[in-house]
DNA sequence: CGTAGCTTTGATGTAGGTCAAGAAATGTGG
DNA sequence: CCACATTTCTTGACCTACATCAAAGCTACG
């Protein structure tokens, strides 16, 4: 996290000796516990050391839209610490390690160091990127695009973190999850991925993404990684 | 926006100095004008004086998604400033009026104000929980609960701002705009304003929304404001 | 006072949902 | 290491919400 902070603005070892101590708090969570829930108030947030996660909003109706999926290095739950109740949900994907950051010591961070709240705005924006990049999907993409453009982002990220390479990576998720993340049924994913499985763009099976023709599945999702790549400090 | 900060931060005397600052540079834009370009560089943030704008995303294939509708008050941009070229584009829907936030302005202020950067952090995230409901409704909601969602939402938002009451607001938005918001295409959007209104729930016509049965239109749409109700300042 | 952008409606097409049921995989306790 | 349960995947048949196409009536403003 630090480096990713980093590569916005320019950290001083008084910010990173005070970034450090927000590590302190290793907490371990199975699959199936949630790690923030919807409507508590005093929530904490986490930065993932290893596993995935999901944030979702559970509608009345039942079903349920995944508005990110978590991976390794990810700081996530910022809103339920910034707001007095949570406004979603976040659970594990598989088991999860996971420093938890409790809202008064992120807020005196941030007034002990004021630049790690810019850097925070920085990343919170990068992640609203993300999300907005999702919404898009979601609006005006058909299910194969959908489908496409997600597991290129998943392993846009993957590969910054050092966990996929330009020929795939290895996940975790469900059918049921794709469904839940790209507003589809899990009958429809299932139907989707055999398309682009027969098409020669990817084959997602057995918990293993391989991109078969990278640049044919680029371009069938107009897939523009603009939107992660914000690198270099604009802060001195 | 001083107003909205305040909620979160309690604001010093300097810190309303350095921000008045930012409003100094007053524009003008009219309708067709972009304000904000994706893929530009160095573009500038607006705080809306007067007037709506959208935010919204253009695909290859021409199609294009709303991400968010703003109106008087609102910040916009944000993350055109922080990135180095801007990832969507910003539209007036009527004439606007709009301080201009330079980059260089922005950063300057936060390094004046530390707090200003937390306050700053927390609007955005506000911004982004309203981006999340609207996936949300995108992809999980059927068109007629969305397009209740998002009057209501409008509805909640404006009058916070003044602009509107529990009986209605007006409301500059064509039924195209609508349609590239709530990911829907303009006729249905149409027949779904139709049944809304064959239903009692709400009318829009003639650039007025007005409620016919709030309570029954909540219902429809399970609207809980919840998520844009975060206010008493969590920092002293 | 005409022309361009909205709104409205009807007819028809299709992407993706729902229901159902069997096959693989995965996990669990003995 | 096996029996059994549970979850996950896969496929087919059928259905529906919404899209697309087309055309007519409105509104507005230059």
């Amino acid at each position: 996290m630090a480096r990713k902070l980093a590569a916005f603005v320019r950290l001083s070892e008084v910010d990173l000796v005070v970034m450090s101590d927000l590590y302190r708090r290793r907490r371990r969570f199975s699959v199936g516990v949630d790690m923030i829930h919807q409507g508590q108030t005093d929530q904490s947030a986490f930065v993932l050391a290893s596993g995935w996660a999901s944030s979702y909003k559970i509608l009345p109706s039942g079903s349920r839209q995944i508005v990110n999926i978590q991976i390794p290095g990810d700081f996530l739950g910022l809103r339920s610490v910034l707001f007095r109740t949570a406004d979603h949900n976040v659970e594990p994907i598989t088991v999860v390690h996971a420093s938890e950051v409790r809202q008064r010591d992120l807020l005196s961070a941030f007034s002990q160091t004021p630049r790690l709240a810019t850097a925070v705005l920085w990343a919170a924006s990068r992640d609203e990127a993300m999300v907005v990049e999702h919404l898009v999907d979601v609006g005006r993409r058909t299910a194969t695009e959908r489908m496409a453009h997600f597991l290129l982002e998943l392993g846009a990220r993957l590969r910054l973190v050092g966990l996929g390479t330009r020929e795939g990576y290895l996940c975790p998720l469900s059918q049921y999850l794709l469904a839940d993340t790209l507003g589809l049924s899990a009958v429809h994913v299932n139907r989707v991925l055999r398309e682009l499985r027969e098409a020669g763009m990817v084959t997602f099976q057995k918990g293993r993404v391989v991109f078969d023709d990278y640049n044919a599945l680029v371009e069938h999702a107009s897939f523009d990684r603009a939107y992660l790549d914000h690198d270099g400090p604009l802060l001195h």
